[in-house]
DNA sequence: GACTTCACG
DNA sequence: ACGTACGTGAAGTCA
């Protein structure tokens, strides 16, 4: 039995805001709108379990009932921007959810649900309207029953036809007489003056409409037959007002509002983000949602082979025949765990034809499964996936290669939205509307309760995500080719995912003699430094703990509070940076904390991950979690191993390469990003310094404070430098007084000095902005995208963030296209030249390489040449080369 | 798991 | 007046 729910979206986040208390997370977004309706929403899935919800907005402020009556609604206090600005929230929270919202421009939420209702009357179907607003009470009818929100918005009256005439004794179609009547301040809809409640119930209740009232007004007396002869028209056109439009020209259907339960995992993510603590602790992770969708089309209506062994050879047989005659199809790899160079495989699956065959893991390494694995490394018969940058590692470990990927569905979630998150396959098929595809914590649990479930139950999940795959491709080409980014993906991104796959399969050595002796170095100089602290504190204590090393400088030491965190005194490198004339504990602290640091995380941490079997590490380049493009590095993490300081850049002596006799080679791009700021504004200075091929700090320099390149001393050049950052972050005056420790008003100065002398920068800066609110996202120069929702926020920070990104966005994400194209060509010419070399590492503005002496000339060379010519942009590309027998060396 | 700190570009 | 530089990952503490 169908059940829908309507909700009028603006009634009840209007109570909602009113009704609960200000709050904000820690952004500085105002919730509490969010929040309230958030807690009627779910209270409400969870009693009445309906099939379809809807919420509907009020589009625009201009309605046709404005066309008769101009003043309508007016006098109303404007939204307040703490309210406006969580319409926003409140709409993408409800995609999370899984719950459909219509608007419509000319109509308001009332109409629409007013339309709705009609349709429930004539199919017969039970609904229940949700509101603040009571002028909903005239859709009561025998099948439709209006909830009005009653102090705060949890609490409801409900009105079926019985309780119309119980509590007014109105049917619903006079309730719109009743309002003809009386009014409503609010509205601004006239009726009849000096006839409130109380007296156009006696009215109609006698003459039992408005018509039926001005007909009889001689039977009236007094005052009152005055009034309502004076105001007749008013009165008919406020029922007209009052009245609930019903045939909106809705463009959907009823099956457009079918509600399938909501994903756990991914509405999670979204209350975290929200700051919404009691609330998660609310869902249910534990396997509701998604996975009780009862409306969604069940899995068990796809044709779902289960191939568990050899018996089944038969099956696979058919799954392989239905690829051999059909391209079309989605095939899924299932890899537990985070790490895939460690991951347990367990199972595969293929959409194809009518069908969805899934084998468990062990058949797959079978000998009766030779012919799967040839089709899976057979360059010539296309794969349409989702993650398979993840599949490619973990098959590889077990010596089935992977060749002819056409289409990676997470790559192409990533590329259409790379902000959005874990781009979970769940997350993407609900996003699409699809049939339900479980999360993965709802089938596997998560962390220490991670399970795999029976086969049956394991198969038919990747069954269905098998499925999910075919059909989520067909859409997202399409809207890859709508955006423009088809060459990104098809020509970068994806060959780009198998050179990753490889440089991560043959990781990099490490040199553990080395890096042992580093950390009996490290360990005798944090000992020594521990008991000094301890003597001079005059106590032991934790010097790993924030909370009892503040407790220590502040409280026991009497030093000076210099920043707060959220929890209690900071204690960060900066502020004991301006502590350390006050005490001699504070330098102690500070190498204290750099030699713990380069001991657990670089000694201890890289020694975990060594393969005893290689020698090496394997690092796992993410490449659709950085909203910029930029890749990622995990487990271990390569990209930040330490260089900056001697200390740290010692660590570097272990990374070797892993044959006798080579080198390791390293070649970084110079000054990427402000090349790629000169190419994309288009400013003449910036780009001469580059064609020129200066120092650009020390022109810099030399433009902002008017001298030759003589009169720059160390200092101009430093704050030149922090400027020529900022520029590139997207500067703010309070950035880059923080970062050069001068006061706002001097940054301030700086910034116009430099915005004086670039001044194509400074039209980039504000075209750029421009652009993203007219547009609502930015672009790199290979087109991709990130989109910027709180460019038009009417809170200071998100907008102030949001207009950073955008700055910042074109010029990092274009420095990480380069480097990408680089990396492809790359690896092409050292196939087409049948090189020996090796690509290892890219760590942004870097790629090293593993290099045989025999080819040290020829790399010394071709490496920054193939860098170089990646694009060809209005300044020269240039990229320095560096070797020797490690990476420290390659300096 | 949230928070703080710090390593890199 | 608002309070942040852009983008990441990992380790440690503490509740």
């Amino acid at each position: 039995m169908d059940k829908w729910i309507l909700i009028d979206g603006n009634s009840i986040a209007n109570r909602a805001f009113y009704a609960m208390p200000p709050l904000t997370n820690s952004s500085g977004l105002h919730t509490n709108a969010v929040y309230g309706f958030t807690t009627m929403l779910l209270k409400l899935l969870e009693e009445e379990k309906p099939t379809h919800v809807l919420v509907a907005f009020d589009a625009s402020k201009i309605t046709f009932r404005h066309e008769g009556y101009s003043e309508y609604k007016g006098g109303r206090a404007k939204t307040p921007p703490e309210l406006s600005e969580q319409f926003p929230v409140m709409k993408e929270l409800l995609q999370s959810f899984g719950i459909a919202q219509f608007e419509l421009s000319g109509y308001e939420a009332d109409d629409i649900i007013g339309t709705l209702t009609r349709l429930a009357d004539e199919q017969g179907v039970d609904a229940l309207v949700v509101t603040g607003d009571k002028d909903m009470l005239q859709l009561v009818s025998p099948k439709v029953t209006v909830a009005v929100t009653r102090k705060g918005v949890s609490e409801v009256e409900r009105y079926s036809p019985a309780e119309m005439t119980e509590r007014y004794g109105l049917t619903p179609q006079q309730f719109i007489d009743l309002k003809g009547l009386m009014g409503d301040a609010s509205d601004n809809i006239p009726g009849i003056p000096g006839v409130g409640e109380k007296t156009a119930l006696k009215l109609l209740h006698e003459y039992g409409s408005v018509e039926g009232v001005l007909e009889h007004t001689h039977e009236l007396k007094g005052k009152m037959k005055e009034k309502v002869e004076q105001h007749k028209d008013d009165a008919v056109m406020s029922k007209k007002l009052a009245t609930i439009f019903r045939e909106v020209p809705l463009t959907q259907t009823a099956e457009d509002i079918r509600y399938s339960g909501y994903d756990a995992a991914r509405l999670s993510e979204a209350f975290r983000k929200l700051e919404f603590k009691s609330l998660l602790e609310r869902l249910d992770l534990s396997g509701a949602g998604a996975g009780e969708a009862e409306g969604a089309q069940p899995a068990a209506e796809l044709h779902t082979v289960l191939i568990a062994g050899e018996q089944d050879a038969g099956q696979l047989k058919a799954l392989l025949d239905a690829l051999a005659s059909e391209e079309e199809h989605g095939l899924y790899i299932e890899a537990a765990g985070e790490n895939p160079h460690t991951a347990d495989m367990l199972g595969i699956s293929a959409a194809v034809g009518g069908a969805v065959y899934a084998l468990a893991a062990g058949t797959l390494e079978a000998p009766f499964a030779e012919p799967l694995r040839a089709w899976l490394a057979d360059e010539n018969k296309p794969k349409y996936g989702f993650d398979t940058h993840k599949a490619d590692l973990a098959l590889a470990w077990r010596g089935i290669p992977l060749r002819g990927v056409k289409f990676d569905v997470q790559l192409a979630a990533y590329l259409l939205d790379p902000t959005d998150g874990s781009q979970t396959l769940s997350g993407v098929a609900a996003r699409y509307g699809l049939p339900a595809v479980q999360a993965d914590e709802a089938v596997y649990g998560k962390g220490a309760k991670f399970k795999v479930p029976d086969e049956e139950t394991l198969l038919r999940h990747l069954a269905v995500k098998a499925d999910a795959v075919r059909r989520i491709v067909q859409l997202q080409r399409a809207e890859l080719d709508a955006t423009g980014m088809n060459k990104l993906i098809y020509e970068l991104e994806l060959p780009l995912s198998r050179v990753l796959a490889a440089m991560e399969l043959q990781g990099i050595a490490v040199a553990k003699g080395e890096l042992q002796s580093l950390g009996g170095e490290l360990e005798r100089g944090i000992s020594e430094a521990v008991s000094r602290i301890y003597e001079l504190a005059g106590t032991e204590f934790n010097i790993n703990s924030p909370k009892q090393l503040g407790e220590i400088l502040f409280d026991k030491l009497g030093l000076p509070v210099i920043k707060k965190t959220k929890t209690g005194y900071s204690t960060d490198a900066d502020v004991l940076e301006k502590l350390e004339p006050y005490h001699e504990i504070v330098p102690l602290i500070l190498h204290f904390r750099q030699l713990a640091k380069l001991q657990s995380t670089y000694v201890e941490g890289l020694l975990k991950e060594i393969r005893t079997e290689t020698g090496k590490v394997h690092t796992y380049f993410r490449q659709t979690i950085a909203a910029t493009g930029r890749l990622s590095s995990q487990f271990p993490n390569l990209q930040n191993i330490p260089i900056r300081l001697e200390e740290g850049r010692k660590i570097r002596k272990a990374f070797v390469p892993s044959e006798p006799g080579w080198y390791i080679l390293a070649a970084d791009y110079s000054q990427i990003e402000l090349r790629v700021l000169a190419h994309i504004s288009g400013d003449e200075r910036l780009k001469e310094a580059f064609i020129r091929d200066m120092d650009i700090h020390t022109k810099t320099a030399m433009d902002v404070f008017g001298v030759s390149a003589e009169e720059v001393d160390s200092n101009m050049r430093r704050s030149a430098k922090a400027v020529n950052f900022g520029i590139v972050y997207g500067i703010s005056d309070f950035g880059l007084s923080q970062n050069l420790n001068i006061t706002r008003k001097e940054a301030a100065q700086f910034i116009e000095q430099y915005f004086d002398v670039f001044q194509g920068v400074k039209k980039y800066m504000e075209d750029i902005k421009m652009q993203a609110r007219r547009d609502g996202y930015v672009t790199t120069l290979l087109e991709r995208r990130r989109y910027l929702p709180d460019i038009k926020a009417s809170n200071f920070n998100l907008r102030s963030f949001a207009e950073r990104t955008a700055m910042n966005t074109p010029i990092q994400g274009t420095a990480a296209d380069i480097i990408k194209l680089a990396m492809v060509r790359m690896d092409e010419t050292l196939k087409e030249r049948k090189l020996k070399s090796r690509m290892l590492l890219q760590v942004h503005d870097e790629l090293v390489f593993e290099v045989p002496e025999e080819e040290l000339e020829l790399m010394k060379q071709l490496v920054p040449q193939v860098m170089e010519s990646a694009i060809e942009l209005d300044v020269p590309l240039r990229a320095d080369v560096n070797y020797g027998v490690n990476w420290y060396e390659a300096k």
